[in-house]
DNA sequence: GCCAAACACTACAGATCTGTATTGATTTAT
DNA sequence: ATAAATCAATACAGATCTGTAGTGTTTGGC
């Protein structure tokens, strides 16, 4: 079975929103890299916002569950799980083409523009917080620092646009260390 | 002495591309909202990307100094500097309109477009890590968590957008002092 | 007062944007 | 096999984009 049209669409979108941006990736860009009509495009997405919301929902659930996976993975146990996402950060902010965090980079052009995307967003981000405070949890660790392990995490992104974020992310596994020295 | 057309034309640029992105905003509207001919825009800032350009040093050297002042305001010593800054953060992303980092935007939308304003962007973060960097010498601080100092910055401003902000400047001053007290 | 620079205004070129209309071909399900 | 859904191709409408041409008016320095 091939992939459907629509999730063929989401592939392509997601690729050119990501590396030009939203407002600059124009719909005739869709159409021409994917090859598919724009008839079909507005077909399944009744505008070029539900495409973006499209994308930003599937990609999400993607990501969430992959930094899930990446915490349970090897049977690591405690803040063995932190430093297991955060090595994994490093690779992603490393990978050719890398543009920092799809979600921020949507909120911000959208930012008063559309209070949908920037809402899932918002919602994005509480589930991260709330997957490092599961983590945090588990560890027996203070919860009160899921916020700044979420800012950490969400500052390399940031920052792996421009910077060479290796220092940063021993420097970020440091403090995780010490926080769990503490503990 | 009236402020400048170009000095003018710089803020209302400034204010409409953070709050609208840089694509999302056009030449049209900058001349609209300033009042200001487009052929006198053209004739300061030869193109759109020039005007950006020009936006974003502006805007750089006085963050840079804003944050310096605000390190060294009330004799603050020591890791007290950092805190300042972190207290400044949370009220600046409470502040209405706050969308996030002027210059991370500014690099997202414009990553595989133009090398010049991610340049700008890379150069703002570096000198904003040298900041955190001596501060944490003259603190007698060991430099290496500079990096961190600044994810946390860089993510609390990224996350500003979207949650509440205040448990992470919470978390990230904790972090802070508990690096304090080890030294 | 004179001259050059700065500014204003309108109109426009040429490209690109989102979204639709139309018409027909091709799958897919029942 | 036939009806319904999906897809393709083209052309286009209407808006908006960056940037310029052409023609003046205002302003500041000397």
């Amino acid at each position: 079975m091939r992939p459907s049209k629509s999730e063929q669409l989401l592939d392509i979108a997601e690729t050119l929103f990501y590396k030009n941006g939203f407002h600059a990736t124009g719909v005739d860009q869709i159409q021409a890299v994917s090859g598919i009509a724009k008839t079909t495009l507005y077909h399944h997405f009744n505008t070029k916002e539900a495409l973006i919301l499209a994308v930003l929902t599937r990609a999400s659930a993607t990501a969430l569950a992959s930094v899930e996976k990446l915490a349970h993975a090897g049977n690591a146990q405690g803040l063995q799980r932190l430093r297991a996402i955060f090595l994994d950060l490093l690779e992603e902010c490393q990978a050719p083409g890398f543009n920092g965090c799809l979600f921020s980079n949507a909120a911000a052009e959208f930012f008063d523009r559309s209070p949908e995307i920037v809402e899932l967003a918002r919602t994005h981000n509480r589930r991260l917080l709330d997957l490092f405070a599961r983590i945090l949890e588990d560890a027996g660790a203070p919860t009160a620092a899921a916020p700044a392990i979420l800012a950490l995490y969400e500052g390399i992104l940031s920052l792996g646009r421009t910077q060479d974020i290796g220092p940063a992310i021993a420097a970020a596994l440091d403090m995780i260390e010490l926080m769990d020295k503490r503990r």
